[in-house]
DNA sequence: TTGAAAGCGCTAACAG
DNA sequence: CTGTTAGCGCTTTCAA
């Protein structure tokens, strides 16, 4: 069966191309009775227009972008998933290009976001991505992009990230209520702004309180250094109370560590955790945490879209708070 | 700036719109001199072709849809990350729509795809999805379908699986090798029929091996049952020396109840579970598992997708063997 | 070797 | 209230 097309239809109403796309539209000019014939024989043929005409005519797409260093990773799971339920209640499609962290292929992905006229695009960008002047370009051809989560530190252009400070001092006080007194704290890679946001907002916590717990920072790259660490310090003599992990990576490895040294928080060794929130359900019991999630800030990142695509021109830095989700674990 | 076109190109050259066309396709008709004219122009300009228009005018993108249940699951995850890298290799951009298992959504979604003219779509249904001649009325606009993981029954679309006898029969063969003799067997959803596949092949192993195991078959809905399940068995007082877990999900829960009372597998209790490799390294030690990998299965429906856009035209039903990953669970 | 022209399906300004 | 017309940017016959 060949497509049904405006003048297919038009041709068998005896009407002409242009009424029956205004009918079809509720155009306000045409009859009402026009309008019923043309929309039932619409219905009946299965007509549904053409969305690269329509696209080529109007010059946009319905469709986002959405660039990110991979999609194997609990954070950026949940603000996709929830980013494409937005996106489809709103009519608009979601395309993802993985950069696998390689700044080569993020640029590629940008130059296909930007060749396929994307009505925007989400990026979180790679750790070696310092130059951002090719992104800004696509607002020049009035492609408005959202940073979200790993955004550049350049000032003018629209972030949405989670709240690092505030995380990590809500960890901090966490275990000072707590009254733990000596903490092993694992911090991600040294280099990345997220780790050196953390870590100054989880020192300046412990001052801010006086607190006399020792607290012993350490960074780590993987979940299999972390695992190493956590079990060098649970062998120590003057053993540590309580455990703080950065991230999911770190968590893993440290749980490991944990289990197989037989031991059972929060009696043996309290744990807390910076964490998506997926991984913290794993064991039992729950792992305290301080949520950062990528539903809420993919809504977030929605909204702002949507306002730049709708002409909003000035520029965002927004941050989500994070709160603390009690596992029974510290 | 605005847009650079063809039209624009021309002009400034003084030639025509379809020579200039024809010259950046490196069409021979076209003398090497004016060749390299145009393409000069074009780098100097950075012309790209509207993909809206080309689209119109061959009536097909490059774009494929995949439409899952949901993405929170390492199984998409990993299938859907593998296939977007095969994706862009091929200049082809991947659209993702989630139904949330619900058959309105999926049909909806279903439709985007058809409306779009999307080159090719991926679809895992929902558990409730029995009719499939929605899906198959794509195929008549000439847009082929390739189901993957939740297949429908139907025989005569293509198909790319796990091989579900294959899975659970190795995870069954490794229960007699470790002569288990009162193993805990948990599936899923016994509606499902990959539930029914992997139960049918696992008591047939065991028979056919002529196990004098004590193999108690459960079913559950959820993680959390799994747990109550696994602590209830694990107090009694003829204990059980071995689980079966049949997916990743059931995994977790069994683990949460295993560290609640304090046993170590594989000394207190063995573990082996089906899955598809990232819950089995959170713990110590790893858990031997039945992978079934979602990065391989991708592989193996991106090419026939490819077969199919390039017009093969006949009905495959591909399958994926399992292999066995000892992680010093069981 | 190049150009002219038609047309993909749709929208919208303009004209009746 | 409805029709005519031009055109979005590109490809592709057909003609020169």
């Amino acid at each position: 069966m060949a497509d049904v097309t405006l003048k297919k239809l038009a041709e068998m109403l005896n009407l002409s191309i242009s009424t029956v796309s205004r009918a079809l539209k509720n155009h306000p000019d045409i009859s009402d009775e026009t309008k019923v014939k043309v929309k039932e024989l619409a219905a009946v043929l299965d007509y549904e227009p053409n969305t690269y005409a329509i696209n080529l005519r109007t010059n946009h797409s319905r469709e986002f972008g959405i660039i990110i260093p991979s999609i194997s990773n609990d954070f950026y799971q949940s603000f996709i998933s929830s980013l494409e339920e937005e996106a489809r209640i709103y009519g608009y499609a979601l395309i993802i290009l993985q950069s696998g962290n390689n700044q080569v292929t993020e640029l590629e992905n940008l130059k296909r976001c930007k060749q396929n006229r994307m009505a925007g695009v989400f990026v979180s960008i790679t750790s070696n991505t310092s130059d951002i002047s090719n992104f800004l370009k696509l607002g020049e051809q009035h492609i408005p992009i959202i940073f979200f989560d790993k955004v550049p530190a350049f000032e003018a252009c629209n972030k949405v990230c989670v709240d690092d400070y505030n995380a990590a001092t809500l960890a901090a006080e966490a275990l000072i209520a707590k009254k733990k007194k000596h903490i092993l704290s694992i911090f991600g890679n040294p280099q990345m702004s997220i780790t050196k946001k953390r870590l100054s907002a989880y020192e300046e916590t412990f001052k801010k309180y006086g607190s006399n717990a020792n607290v012993v920072i350490q960074t780590t790259n993987s979940t299999e250094e972390a695992f190493q660490m956590v079990q060098y310090y649970l062998n120590e003599k003057d053993r540590i109370d309580a455990i703080f992990c950065m991230s999911d990576e770190i968590l893993i490895g440290t749980m490991k560590a944990i289990q197989i040294m037989g031991l059972k928080p929060p009696a043996d060794v309290g744990v807390i955790a910076i964490s998506e929130g997926i991984i913290p359900t794993f064991y039992y019991p729950h792992i305290t945490y301080i949520e950062t999630s990528g539903f809420k800030l993919a809504k977030m990142a929605f909204l702002r879209m949507l306002a730049c695509v709708a002409g909003s021109s000035y520029v965002q830095e927004l941050k989500i708070e994070s709160v603390l989700i009690e596992g029974g674990s510290l």
